[in-house]
DNA sequence: CCCATTTTTTGACAAAAGTCAAAAAATGAA
DNA sequence: TTCATTTTTTGACTTTTGTCAAAAAATGGG
């Protein structure tokens, strides 16, 4: 009886993964709407991007760059989610970025500037990304010339967002931090443990719970 | 005597300043140089360039940007120094950025996203700068496509040092900033005082004091 | 459902940096 | 050069956040 009930619930999971699962062309939708907020693209560049990149599934703490390594890709989370973090001096994880679904991922650093990265990225859920490598997105843009309009509106944009969160840091305690985190990104909190957050708000997890006590 | 010595210093000064004053030819070659760094502009494309933006001269101290404006204008800086900041709590200028000869200067919040600034941008030295306004920077990257590849770049070159300012805050301790500061940017103590410098750093300037005098 | 593992919380104390006030030093306009 | 103004330094004390250790709570694989 127990081995039908585990059977069941084994098969139900799978089920539910499979409903989950985006399709080939779903995901790549994905990836052309959000990129079509900044430019239309044509039938030719979308069968472009198609041909030069790859759908993957990772499964969750997987490393998609470690410290050292050139990062030479630029991920789309069409689905899961997805962190960057260094290690500091006494080798604990920092983290920088949280990352979720429709959202592109790189470490700045070393994609924009071709240096050996000084962070990691890590899945934090089993993902469906969309790879594409640096060397075929430069095909890209250099075949697609109009495709550097989209490629400067997105860098604009992700450039904006960093400078809000280095602005945060700079001009905000870590108590308002907190609260412009929940207030901003409620859904984060589900997803993502109070350790993690608390170092991606530049305190220790032992702050972050003295903040949440007293509120 | 002192009539004839005053006279003529201030004829030497003057003499200096000419001396020093690029011609608007030779301020536009820089400008050509810093963009030609990442992809070759055509002449068409310069005489655009020429055509679109002013070169002004501004003396030191005088505000390009005030907080609640909307920041709809590029500046480069040909020669000169600016800084960037917003006043926090207590009202208190708190540095963000120094932008130097052959830099660009944005708001970038306000720029990138067409919203009204929390920031100041002010010059700290005479400059002379090319401006050019929001809508005219449109405009060239409609009619010239691959100005876009320049302009991808350009805020790719520009988010990797706010990234690595950003890592810098969350990284490392005052002195080390400081320590990094004076490693790479030495010419800066000799343009901006200490002051402004410690607000930059994230510090008050009596801690940035106390950290010089212990070196 | 259970237990090992991970995460979060709490307490006591330490370290880093801020604040306020006053003195010292540097700057710059007349 | 001189004098007023601005900048920098120094001392005493406070605030914020970090660290270490241990307990409590939550999580998740078998």
């Amino acid at each position: 009886m127990i081995g039908f009930v585990g059977l069941f619930s084994y098969l139900a999971v799978n089920y539910l993964e499979i409903m989950l699962k985006l399709s080939v062309s779903e995901s790549y939708e994905r990836l052309f709407a959000a990129f079509s907020q900044f430019h239309p693209l044509s039938q030719e560049l979308r069968d472009a991007i198609v041909d030069h990149s790859k759908l993957m599934n990772v499964a969750k703490k997987q490393l998609l760059l470690s410290e050292g390594e050139k990062s030479d890709k630029i991920y789309f989370i069409v689905t899961g989610a997805a962190r960057i973090y260094y290690l500091n001096e006494e080798g604990r994880e920092k983290n920088t970025w949280f990352l979720f679904e429709n959202e592109l991922v790189i470490s700045v650093h070393s994609f924009f500037a071709s240096q050996a990265s000084f962070e990691y990225i890590k899945t934090m859920e089993d993902c469906s990304l969309i790879v594409l490598s640096r060397s075929r997105l430069e095909q890209l843009y250099e075949k697609f010339v109009s495709f550097n309009i989209i490629g400067r509106k997105l860098t604009e944009y992700y450039y904006i967002r960093n400078e809000a969160q280095a602005n945060s840091l700079r001009m905000h305690s870590a108590k308002e931090r907190y609260l412009q985190l929940i207030a901003l990104q409620p859904q984060i909190l589900q997803r993502v443990s109070l350790g993690h957050i608390a170092s991606y708000l530049g305190i220790s997890a032992e702050t972050l719970s003295r903040i949440r006590s007293q509120l």
